[in-house]
DNA sequence: TAGATTGTTAATCGATTAACAATC
DNA sequence: TAGATTGTTAATCGATTAACAATC
């Protein structure tokens, strides 16, 4: 099996474009519909399913309902996933208060900074010293973590929550983490996405297309 | 030439290690040292910067100031870039208040909000309210924005950017967008890759590799 | 059945890597 | 010069797409 990363997007994007069509009534899907939905083509998404042994019906496309059932329990979205945010400044804090995430199964549970005055305990989501981290991870087994304190300290949080237990971490400090090699990491790199927007609309400009 | 996004973002990452080498005393460096830098090749190194006519000397490496300078103009750091950011609320605020960008020479000028209680016209990067986005991008001549609206909210205000005369867009709500072929639109998804992050977690203990 | 769509294999496309002649 | 590194071409690798037999 070869699957990548982006195979994996793609997943999940077939599975927000299915709760959409479901909204519009839909309870059978055709491999084009949602080729559609997504902007890929039909064979990819077969392809894609083929990967994960999902299978539909010749002629009678796939069943809604078992295909989200499926991608879902691919995507770990049967259980819900405990999360928390070291860095409780101007990304982390936006983070913790997004709800966005509650209803993709994401429950942040707790934010850490080393600054005392954005510790609060008994807020909704509580925010604690940095120090607490570990044992806080430890203690709740929380297998994912989220990394927005500034880039001094990156690599020292990232450590902490290693030695925790953490299994996974979506950084956002603009700087390359070493971790031991079954800690997987996500980076986010706002600095380098505005920075290729820029290229392009640049792009665009000089040659009147992407190049 | 066949310059696609992935090569743009490593352009980028080599032009942020150039910087990291350079305080580092470096004067010049070879394919290899960016190669370990970005975690690349140095073959993959070579062909990028052949692709945009950068030479170095055989034997000698690449002078890194003028390294520097070619990969900064290419990427558009030559000039500021003002941007404005649409949504005040948790995303947007983040934005608006993080002072990263300033260094990359991304100048976040305004925010729009359409809720009366984030407007603030007087504060050291204005709220505005939404319905004077459209005229302060023509104004302003602004080309790059930032989307971090609520979803039902986004094409709307996407529609207003582009109106206004705005390029190229960052969308941080998680729906896809409709623009003119000529607008330059890039995704930043953190439910997916948050998703993403938990299927790898998820793969790494089922498997004990990422499969 | 006839028609439409899947599932899968083979073909194509594109991106990365290897290799090496050119040359500083 | 001898040695090391570039620049580029060719080989490889991987991912996407096309095509079509299987079949509902």
């Amino acid at each position: 099996m070869k699957i990548n990363k982006q195979c994996i997007i793609r997943l999940s994007r077939y599975k927000n474009a299915l709760y959409r069509l479901k909204n519009l009534g839909f309870v059978k899907v055709f491999s084009d519909n949602l080729a559609d939905a997504v902007g890929s083509t039909s064979a990819q998404v077969r392809k894609d399913f083929s990967l994960f042994g999902i299978s539909g019906n010749r002629r009678g496309g796939y069943q809604m309902d078992t295909l989200l059932e499926k991608l879902n329990n691919i995507l770990g979205k049967d259980k819900l996933q405990k999360t928390i945010v070291a860095g409780a400044g101007n990304i982390g804090s936006a983070l913790i208060g997004y709800r966005g995430f509650e209803k993709e199964g994401i429950d942040i549970v707790a934010g850490f900074d080393i600054d005392s005055a954005l510790i609060n305990e008994k807020a909704e989501t509580p925010i604690f010293s940095l120090s607490k981290l570990k044992d806080f991870v430890k203690h709740s087994k929380i297998e994912i973590g989220i990394i927005a304190v500034p880039d001094s300290a990156a690599q020292e949080v990232l450590d902490l929550m290693v030695e925790g237990g953490i299994k996974g971490v979506l950084n956002f400090a603009p700087i390359s983490l070493r971790a031991p090699e079954h800690i997987v990491i996500n980076n986010v790199n706002l600095g380098i996405e505005l920075e290729n927007l820029i290229y392009f609309v640049n792009a665009v400009e000089r040659t009147g297309s992407r190049e």
